[in-house]
DNA sequence: CCCGTGCCCTGGCGGC
DNA sequence: TGCCGCCAGGGCACGG
């Protein structure tokens, strides 16, 4: 599941490869992913550049911004025009002499097209909060404080904080020794600083080691991520917590498995 | 407004 | 070996 360190790694690689090219062609072979308006706009643009908010891949086309979004699995690959289409590839843009190649096993992943003026001003864009390095932390503390849900539940939110998935909330909070089940509001303002200096840590280190590699999610274009040998808890069900050999615990909090260790991690 | 639940989708896995 | 049912999960719609 690409998070904020997965689809930083997937933008700067792509970005070497298709900046400056131009989208001759779109095949699209799911409808529900883009619209044959949407389409048609995006033959004859160019790829200027590819930014990215949270999780959140924005392709900028002069005078629209196609905003991408890879939910679980999606990633792009780079091909040949005449490689034939693997099942999973549901979109295809023929670039200037290549191919770019959308793939998506369960077809979760999201394409919205907005003229520039719009792309930060209209939703899902509009709505996100502030990165973990960018946050104001004493503005997070007073949201927090009127929050009924656990802090788990908190950090996946991407309009209190932006970027953290499954992986990357249950580390921040092991690293900040805090049971994902505890209630927001009753964190203090220290641990709430923790929290955030600890989100920017790991992603810092993530992104640095090229994202994580785990389970469904690789990157495209030959990027393995590394930073899955850098986990302390997530999806270590039954493994010695690396602090106190205690065994790791699994606990489905809003429908999200959350992985903690109960000896290090306080209610 | 706030919060919880179900949905989207399909490969992979456990159980028999 | 084969088949069935369930699970994973980010974001959003919906309902209490």
């Amino acid at each position: 599941m690409p998070e904020l360190p997965e689809v930083e790694t997937v933008r700067r690689t792509l970005e070497n490869f298709v900046k400056n090219k131009r989208i001759r062609h779109v095949d699209v072979f799911y409808e529900k992913m883009i619209s044959n308006d949407v389409q048609s706009v995006l033959i004859g643009k160019t790829i200027e550049k590819i930014d990215r908010l949270g999780k959140y891949l924005i392709f900028n086309l002069g005078s629209h911004d196609l905003i991408v979004h890879l939910r679980m699995e999606g990633r792009f690959f780079l091909k040949p025009y005449d490689e034939p289409r693997d099942k999973h590839e549901h979109v295809i843009f023929y670039l200037d002499d290549f191919t770019m190649r959308y793939h998506d096993t369960r077809k979760f992943g999201t394409f919205d097209l907005r003229i520039k003026e719009d792309t930060y001003k209209t939703p899902p864009l509009s709505l996100l909060a502030k990165d973990p390095f960018e946050i104001d932390a004493n503005l997070f503390y007073e949201r927090i404080k009127r929050k009924n849900q656990a802090i788990k539940t908190v950090l996946l939110d991407q309009k209190m904080i932006l970027g953290l998935g499954n992986i990357y909330a249950d580390e921040t909070l092991f690293r900040s020794k805090i049971h994902p089940a505890k209630k927001a509001s009753t964190l203090t303002k220290k641990q709430t600083k923790l929290i955030i200096e600890n989100a920017k840590d790991i992603l810092r280190e993530s992104i640095a080691l090229g994202g994580t590699t785990i389970r469904t999610y690789t990157s495209s274009l030959g990027v393995t991520g590394r930073f899955q040998h850098s986990l302390g808890v997530h999806q270590k069900l039954n493994e010695p917590c690396p602090n106190c050999q205690t065994l790791i615990e699994k606990q489905v909090i809003n429908g999200r498995s959350s992985f903690y260790c109960k000896t290090c991690q306080k209610r």
